[in-house]
DNA sequence: CTTCTCACA
DNA sequence: TGTGAGTA
């Protein structure tokens, strides 16, 4: 197949296939007589996974990471693929979603007003574009695929920010008190050493983690999970399904605004009357100056309190906090 | 129709 | 992160 039929087909142009082949994403066949290139249908399928990769905002350099890793281990390329997919769609889905969301606002402040204040419209315009920045801004930074295979043997250690890793958990399960057959949902799952504990109590758990690497050792250790590539800010779910959704040693990652995203998130896809208990490094409120960058516990309480929910904090060791809420209705 | 390079945002 | 023009 020729340069522009694997274009059209891709609905890319042309010149963009060749500058993927410039940074080397990929190498095509060349004819030895003219040196066209030739598209096989490898070549196609990988060229298709470029494409999604980009259209979900990842920089062509991590698309070549990615790839390499690909190879190397060589996994199930549908699956993988599949499950990609579904995590841009979740994400597009979403930003319509915020989208609607804004156009909503605006109608009502033109009910409200007779005319959109210019400030209004401004405000309204870059919340927006912050949400998607964020939104788009999924990819693995803490390169936790390349840290999987030894992440047990770290968080065993219980040193550093994993201190009282093993207590946190089980008062996860204490606070929750999960019941056999409810749903359960894990954020940031890694090997699924939270979601695990929920399993042994007859639960049913999803695991999101948006490390591949760690969610195939997740399959390994526990068959019966079910677990999707996504992260806090888009998280792989309709709506309303869950009982219960806990997250230990994940929110920590997250900046302020993305904080505030993913606990929207985590009231999207949980039931009325669902529970939600996180378990991080914290700070205890907003302006503690000499621990900056990790969350504050406060904060996140004043938002499940705003937010019809009852909400209570535990303090395990000076930054590990447990936080549970409980949606009322 | 394709190749490659240089310039440009 | 690509695009356009010009060339052979």
């Amino acid at each position: 197949m020729n340069i522009k039929e694997a274009a059209d087909r891709l609905g890319i142009t042309p010149r963009a296939i060749r500058f993927y082949e410039k940074k080397g994403l990929l190498s095509p066949a060349k004819q030895e007589s003219n040196r066209y290139r030739s598209f096989s249908d490898q070549d196609i399928w990988r060229l298709q996974t470029i494409v999604s990769l980009r259209e979900a905002g990842m920089s062509l350099s991590d698309i070549k990471l990615a790839l390499e890793k690909w190879e190397v281990d060589g996994m199930g390329e549908l699956q993988y693929y599949l499950e990609l997919q579904r995590s841009i769609l979740m994400s597009e889905w979403l930003q319509l979603r915020q989208i609607l969301d804004m156009t909503d606002r605006m109608i009502g402040l033109l009910k409200d007003e007779r005319g959109l204040p210019i400030e209004h419209i401004f405000g309204l315009a870059a919340a927006s574009k912050r949400l998607r920045e964020q939104r788009g801004n999924w990819q693995d930074r803490w390169n936790f695929n390349r840290l999987a295979p030894t992440h047990d043997e770290r968080v065993a250690a219980g040193s550093g920010n994993y201190a009282d890793y093993a207590e946190a958990l089980e008062k996860i399960v204490r606070l929750v008190v999960p019941a056999k057959g409810e749903r359960g949902l894990d954020i940031g799952t890694g090997t699924g050493n939270l979601a695990g504990k929920f399993l042994e109590r007859g639960c049913v758990m999803s695991g999101v983690d948006q490390s591949r690497e760690m969610l195939r050792l997740c399959q390994t250790k526990h068959p019966g999970m079910e677990t999707r590539l996504g992260n806090f800010l888009a998280l792989p779910y309709l709506r309303e399904q869950f009982d219960f959704v806990v997250s230990s040693f994940a929110f920590h990652h997250l900046s302020g605004d993305q904080q505030r995203l993913a606990l929207e998130e985590m009231d999207r896809v949980l039931k009325p009357s669902g529970r939600v208990a996180i378990a991080d490094l914290m700070v205890p409120a907003a302006d503690d100056e000499a621990h900056a960058g990790f969350p504050s516990a406060s904060s996140l309480v004043r938002w499940f309190l705003e937010h019809g929910y009852t909400a209570e904090l535990r303090r395990l060791n000076e930054r590990l906090h447990i936080l549970y809420a409980r949606k009322e209705e």
